[in-house]
DNA sequence: ATTCCGATTGCCT
DNA sequence: GGCAATCGGAATG
């Protein structure tokens, strides 16, 4: 079953290419956490594509700081930001080295690890309906469920115990949208996400 | 040193 | 639909 999964792991080279490729291609397929306790597989249904060049919503618009500088590095890898005072979010590394551009997570659907992710979230099992939809969407929920948060600034999705596995045949029809909760570059189409999943956020 | 405000969520009306 | 919570990064003085 992990081994399906293992096998799957996207390679460096899926995260090299442009950010906008990157944010269709990702919807469908699995993100994974393995560690001794849990095994953690969601669907990606909801994301948002960010670029420094001319997207003044971007973290890394404005050119690397210390907070962002992940953004900045190597594709592939796991750009995590608190805001808010509250919450996570994370986001995926996208295209050439300095390019500072990166598919920001915004649902997921549960495959498996139900009981994980409700304690993670809820501080007990899921009960209802309304509380497994509540589970993973949105951005915070996404890390707060996954318990992905400082720490995993900056984690290899090819290396570290979070990874994204390919899935085949994927039947998927990608839907496109203008962002949500931004003030700037509000009408760049640049979220995409998959039609009637129940997770996806309203809009 | 101080102020501003955000890639959100959950609770209240 | 409105709005408070709550922190730290970044801008400004």
């Amino acid at each position: 079953m992990i081994k399906t999964y293992l096998k799957n792991k996207l390679p460096r080279e899926f995260y090299k290419k442009d950010v906008l490729t990157i944010a269709k291609n990702i919807l469908g397929k699995l993100l994974v956490k393995i560690d001794k306790e849990n095994q953690i597989v969601c669907k990606i249904v909801e994301v948002e594509a960010y670029d420094g060049i001319d997207d003044e919503a971007s973290h890394s618009f404005k050119g690397m700081t210390n907070r962002n500088k992940v953004m900045f590095g190597r594709a592939g890898f796991l750009y995590v930001y608190f805001t808010y005072g509250i919450h996570f979010c994370a986001n995926v590394v996208t295209g050439e080295e300095g390019t500072g551009a990166a598919v920001l997570l915004r649902a997921l659907e549960p495959i498996i690890g139900w009981d994980v992710l409700a304690m993670n979230r809820y501080k007990r099992k899921v009960i209802s309906e309304k509380d497994k939809i509540g589970l993973t969407n949105g951005p915070g929920k996404i890390c707060q469920a996954l318990d992905i948060n400082r720490k995993d600034n900056g984690i290899d999705l090819t290396e570290d115990n979070i990874f994204i596995a390919n899935v085949k045949n994927e039947n998927i029809s990608v839907c496109q949208s203008t962002r949500i909760g931004i003030k700037k570059s509000v009408d760049l189409p640049w979220r995409f996400y998959i039609k009637h999943n129940p997770y996806v956020s309203k809009k």
